[in-house]
RNA sequence: GGCGCCGUAGCCAAGUGGUAAGGCAGAGGUCUGCAAAACCUCCAUUCGGCGGUUCGACUCCGCCCGGCGCCUCCA
């Protein structure tokens, strides 16, 4: 079985097959650092980070890429609002960025390129343009690239390039460019932009880059010229993704990618969440709020990346039971009894079972919402079992069902996130087993008002009491 | 108008030609001092509607209804 993804370029699902044997190479674009990264921009991390856990997961060498944009309208508007440069600006944002993603769980990325650490290069990039005649500097300062002379423009997106006329859609300050489809590569620089400090020195004058030559530029340095895969949100498709293969291949002449995954933006309480309706919610909203970013992580892989999936408070109340399932099962394992004459169980095939449905569903387009469902049966199943048997369990025996439980989380990441956030320091721990202790010995003495009024108390601290003829255990909840 | 997506139980969400996964919620039961956890049983004769193809369709085709995305430097 191997990975099959949807490939944006064909509209196709294509086995994926790297350039270089077992090595990928791939590229995700990155946030805009103008402002706080919300839940939406999360969904398609979220998505990155499952294809580079699953690639590293079944055995690829990865090296993966996520630029931060600094520089583009938004961030330069910023800078000069609060009255600093773009770099100064930017940077609590791509910190935050860096701090909610490490909050939900989502493995660095290789590097995160800046764009304002490439303009040399993407000085260069647009000279190799103009060589080719496919740039062109026009009456007001800026250098756009000239799409009649790339025939293959829409291959991507499938607009009819021809079909692009200017009017109510078009902004009427592109009257400069020869043809009202072509976009820029280098901008001639505003006050504003020099303000930001957001200018440099180039061969056509003061200027910065545009926006899509960052990501074509940023990517063949860090990756070259040819890519494996090439991520981003839906709405890139059109037109930032259509322009970075003009640009590139165009200036290389080779494929610049092989594989565009595209993921669908999320709805928030069924609607479209966006800036401009004030909709728009964090991951340290969420978290200040009590949700356990494990549930966070729950809900945003809860559907299939290509999927319309509806982000809501109450599916994240149920993200974190299900969660917590999850906790409870693998504690469980953890405390079972061991014996070495204890007979077989049917969970080494129950184990490969689900191993064998999880990766199918991932392999299926990275289809995260059967993957859940082959650890949730797994989870079923197991808990039957030990149920039906009530006794010890051969160590081989407990140990796989541990391992095929770590196995699919390594790429679903639920229990790792739930760990760290239930881990609690020694003295809170000690404060905890002398109230379950204290608890103990009012039930012994049957003062059982006593007792609930412990464990209403260690409740009211995230702390959830379970007795059992072994003893009264003790679990953190989020 | 161009390109494209979706409509499966109370909520979320798989399946996509052979007779409905999983999570959450709910009902009853086992266990428990009571709980919690776990288990057992139940919870869509049915997959937006109407036609068609087929031995057979949630799955393919057509039409209709409803919801949505991109086409604006929003992931």
């Amino acid at each position: 079985m191997t990975l099959r993804l949807h490939n944006t370029l064909t509209r196709r699902l294509e086995e994926f097959q790297p350039l270089e044997p077992g090595k990928v190479l791939v590229y995700g674009c990155g946030p805009t650092i103008y402002d706080l990264p919300h839940i939406g921009n999360f969904r398609s991390f979220m998505v990155y980070d499952l294809l580079h856990r699953y690639l590293e997961w079944v055995g690829y060498e990865v090296r993966f890429i996520t630029n931060l944009t600094d520089v583009d309208d938004k961030t330069i508007r910023g800078a000069v609002d609060h009255g600093t440069d773009i770099r100064e600006f930017t940077e609590p944002f791509g910190e935050a960025f860096l701090a909610d993603a490490e909050t939900l769980g989502i493995r660095p990325a290789d590097h995160y390129p800046k764009a304002t650490d490439y303009v040399e290069a993407m000085v260069d990039f647009v000279r190799r343009l103009q060589e080719k005649g496919l740039a062109y500097q026009a009456e007001d300062g800026s250098v756009y690239f000239s799409i009649g002379a790339f025939p293959e423009y829409g291959k991507l997106s499938r607009v009819d390039a021809g079909a692009i006329k200017p009017g109510a859609r078009v902004s009427m300050d592109d009257y400069a460019k020869e043809d009202v489809r072509d976009f820029a590569l280098w901008k001639a620089a505003k006050a504003e932009d020099e303000e930001a400090g957001a200018a440099w020195d180039s061969p056509w004058g003061r200027g910065r880059p545009g926006w899509h030559l960052e990501c074509s530029v940023m990517s063949i340095s860090e990756l070259g010229e040819t890519l494996d895969i090439h991520l981003g949100g839906e709405d890139l498709i059109f037109p930032h993704h259509e322009d970075e293969i003009a640009q590139s291949e165009g200036a290389t002449g080779k494929p610049f990618v092989r594989y565009w995954v595209h993921v669908k933006h999320l709805l928030l309480e069924g609607q479209k969440m966006s800036k401009s309706l004030g909709n728009t919610v964090s991951v340290g909203d969420l978290v200040s709020r009590g949700h356990d970013p494990a549930a966070i992580r729950h809900q945003l892989l809860s559907a299939q990346y290509r999927r319309e999936l509806n982000f809501t408070m109450e599916g994240l109340e149920a993200s974190g039971r299900a969660v917590q399932r999850l906790v409870d099962f693998e504690a469980r394992l953890v405390r079972t009894p061991l014996s070495s004459d204890a007979g077989d169980t049917r969970i080494p095939e129950m184990a490969q079972a689900a191993l064998a449905r999880f990766r199918e569903g991932m392999d299926d387009d990275l289809n995260s919402a059967e993957a859940m469902a082959a650890l949730f049966v797994f989870v079923n199943e197991v808990n039957a079992e030990l149920d039906r048997r009530q006794g010890a369990l051969r160590r081989e025996e407990r140990d796989g069902a541990l391992k095929a439980l770590e196995d699919m989380d390594e790429v679903l990441g639920f229990l790792e996130l739930a760990r760290r956030t239930r881990a609690l320091d020694r003295a809170t721990k000690d404060w905890i087993q002398e109230q379950v202790h204290q608890r103990m010995e009012a039930r012994k003495t049957r003062d059982f008002a006593r007792a609930d009024a412990i464990r209403d108390e260690l409740a009211a601290h995230g702390v959830v009491l379970e007795d059992s003829p072994q003893g009264t255990r003790w679990k953190v909840v989020k």
